[in-house]
DNA sequence: AAATGTAATGTTATAATGTAACATTATATC
DNA sequence: GATATAATGTTACATTATAACATTACATTT
């Protein structure tokens, strides 16, 4: 069990993407994270923002986590990584990492987790299992479209659409 | 303005309920916070649950209020009502009222507000203007299926559903 | 290369949100 | 009325997040 699953209390198991794209997203392999850093790395390039060592640390933590991270567990990392860190310094980085859409943060627990799709906009529903804390992000359809259909009616413009769904992961059902 | 206004920093405006119910969904009238204690007094009832001062003291506020309110402004609030009230005392009203389903919480602002509809389980969406706070409760249809439906394809189990909307209602758009 | 301006990071302190644990009071049931 | 249970009071503290300002790194111009 390497220093990441010990400080989230994470299992191990294997998991297929449920996505259509190149990356994983619930637990990418030591390789996926090598190509996610370098699919930011490109991004960050084409839109003229700085990856730098901080930003490129604490997504290469967050992806190499199978669980979402919480702030001060991600901050913990860093110091077991040898940088001396501050709370800001870590909600600084979380703030860029969403900004460039690298990064999802799940308000139902307080927890940053990798996008499982960085190189576009797109529909992100979250499965939160209560139990092991286990999460999947899902590929779905027209959820989107129906709520911004829906907020239309009464003149509300969408921003940005949060579906956090919780309840109990396959393993955990048994 | 009243005292809630003023802890909010809220405006006044008139709305319409977006719902066939007959509670509003986002601007209770002062007849309608009646209507809306009465009933949740006889659900109380039926499912033999007390509906005490304290929780009664926090369902009113929180129906009184315009906007969602957060557990320290109802904190505030009850002690300008002579209630002398520590964070458990707040935090317990609100757990059991979310149970019941007399009020749903926020996840993206930690904030609390009235359920539009106490009397039955139904989805709950919900558009958070970011410039003024203020909160609807939209009603919609077969979203919560969609998600469900996906949520079967991985055996994922779901207990519950949030869906939060971030944008701008139709005041904040000019 | 030195000077300058800006973005990023470091650092300290503190705000905001939420809970654990145990004492006390109120209510229901026997 | 005695007893058990639920609700509330109270203290202390844990967790999550940000404000404010100092310092460093980087990009650009000179």
């Amino acid at each position: 069990m390497n220093n990441i699953a010990k400080k989230t209390q994470q299992k191990t198991r294997g998991h297929e993407c449920l996505h259509t794209g190149e990356i994983s997203c619930v637990q990418p392999s030591y390789k996926q994270v090598e190509d996610f850093l370098s699919q930011a790395d490109t991004l960050c390039l084409k839109r003229k923002q700085r990856f730098t060592n901080l930003r490129k640390q604490v997504l290469s933590l967050i992806c190499r986590s199978e669980q979402p991270l919480g702030a001060y567990a991600l901050l913990d990392l860093m110091k077991d990584a040898g940088r001396s860190a501050a709370p800001p310094t870590v909600y600084r980085a979380l703030d860029f990492l969403q900004e460039q859409g690298f990064v999802h943060r799940l308000a139902s627990n307080n927890t940053y987790l990798a996008c499982a799709h960085p190189q576009h906009q797109h529909e992100a529903v979250f499965l939160v299992c209560t139990q092991c804390g286990f999460t999947q992000e899902l590929h779905t359809d027209g959820i989107y479209k129906a709520v911004e259909s829906k907020a239309k009616q009464v003149d509300f413009k969408v921003v940005h659409t949060a579906v956090e769904v919780t309840g109990l992961c396959a393993q955990c059902q048994d």
